[in-house]
DNA sequence: AAGCGTGTGAACAATATGTGAAATTTCCAT
DNA sequence: ATGGAAATTTCACATATTGTTCACACGCTT
């Protein structure tokens, strides 16, 4: 069950495509551009995109060039019949798979079963990572990114914000959080942990909603926020 | 070692899968209808439902539907052979496997092992929530939510909720109240319970009714009405 | 209808949290 | 070691939210 972007002109293939995904247990978003598909990219994680090569406005070649320079994303690339040139081309730029028009939805569905099982074989379930639309967490590398750009943070910031993910969704008392991010023995000011809180969210910026005060307890860091 | 719904019409399939998943270690409800099932899902939390796709009163598809509208749990479909619209029409609404009539006890005891396995690697940690129709507790993320919304509380409003329902169907004295959700030292006005039992029922809305006033004595929260 | 217990709205009191700035500590390069 | 920058903590105060009181309305029960 993986999320897929569908990017193509035609309505009448994205419906199709969605269909079938659907059917399959796949999550899809669509797109009729290469532009839609770069911004769509950049607030949603896809585990796969499915795009035409041929595309108003901007074409499948540009925008998976532009898409893969910000993230590492599998890309299955739709074209007509006979663009030998097209096949090669894409390649370079690190297209997984190629599928050409007309194809058969069952056919397509075979080479996104292959492609994601692909990649999830060849980096085994990196939980070291943390995405919520265009935050990135990489645990692995101690980074922050919103839409790409990387967020300067303090190690407080940075553990408060870890401990947070590792615990999202639930409500932390303060005193947890105390305990936990600062030490058993910290005796601090009370205000210690709002200032704290002030400063991780200005870091998070819009995502700072993701920090959500429970009156009385403490604060919980919500995912199912929109 | 789970617990599972068992939805079907025929009591003679029930039993069978009933029996079996037993012996495999989990504990089993069941419900001959869609209608049934729905009752049970508000009143109980089960880990999977496996549930016929052709009943009388509420076929399984609207059943499921309607039971993922309040909760995520994952559903194994059963149906008969050849009926390949049921498929996709289950995969649209969110059914996790699908399993063809007539079926070996060994094959759907595997698929349930395979879908509890994989909900389980998502969701680690099991919340404790509470349910009653469409009003929903979940203690660990410390939210209320009735027919999915939100319901904004006070810690005050809420200890006296959480409170309630872990002494659902008790009548608890004015004195027990006070002691336990204010603390054994609180002096106050007579008046202060009755405050906030009125606040807390505004929050409740529809479920206000759910708190009974025991008259010359304090209140009761009932789980018995409806 | 009287009397007691409960419900209710509004005013007010008490608390909890947010914030900026300054003080203090820690860290690091020299 | 030491100066300076960065990080952390403290603190005073602003703001927001919640809790309590109280007067009176309401409604059972006898």
């Amino acid at each position: 069950m993986s999320k897929l972007l569908i990017v193509d002109d035609e309505q009448r293939i994205r419906s199709m495509i969605h269909k079938y995904a659907e059917f399959e247990g796949h999550t899809c978003k669509e797109a009729e551009d290469g532009m839609e598909a770069i911004k769509q990219c950049q607030t949603n994680t896809f585990d796969l995109i499915i795009m035409d090569v041929m595309m108003p406005n901007l074409d499948g070649f540009s925008a998976c060039k532009k898409i893969k320079e910000e993230q590492d994303v599998p890309v299955i690339m739709l074209s007509a019949r006979g663009e030998e040139y097209d096949k090669i081309h894409g390649f370079e730029i690190g297209v997984d798979d190629y599928v050409v028009k007309p194809f058969s939805p069952k056919e397509l569905m075979m080479r996104i079963q292959a492609v994601l099982k692909r990649v999830q074989t060849v980096k085994p379930q990196d939980s070291s990572v943390f995405r919520y639309n265009a935050l990135k967490v990489d645990f692995s590398a101690r980074l922050v990114y919103i839409e790409n750009e990387r967020i300067e943070m303090t190690p407080k910031e940075y553990a408060l914000l870890a401990y947070f993910i590792k615990n999202k969704d639930i409500a932390l008392s303060r005193e947890q959080l105390i305990q936990d991010v600062w030490g058993y023995d910290f005796i601090g000011d009370d205000r210690t942990l709002d200032t704290h809180i002030k400063l991780l969210r200005k870091c998070l910026r819009e995502y700072s909603v993701m920090i959500v005060t429970v009156r009385g307890m403490g604060y919980r860091f919500e995912t199912a926020i929109k």
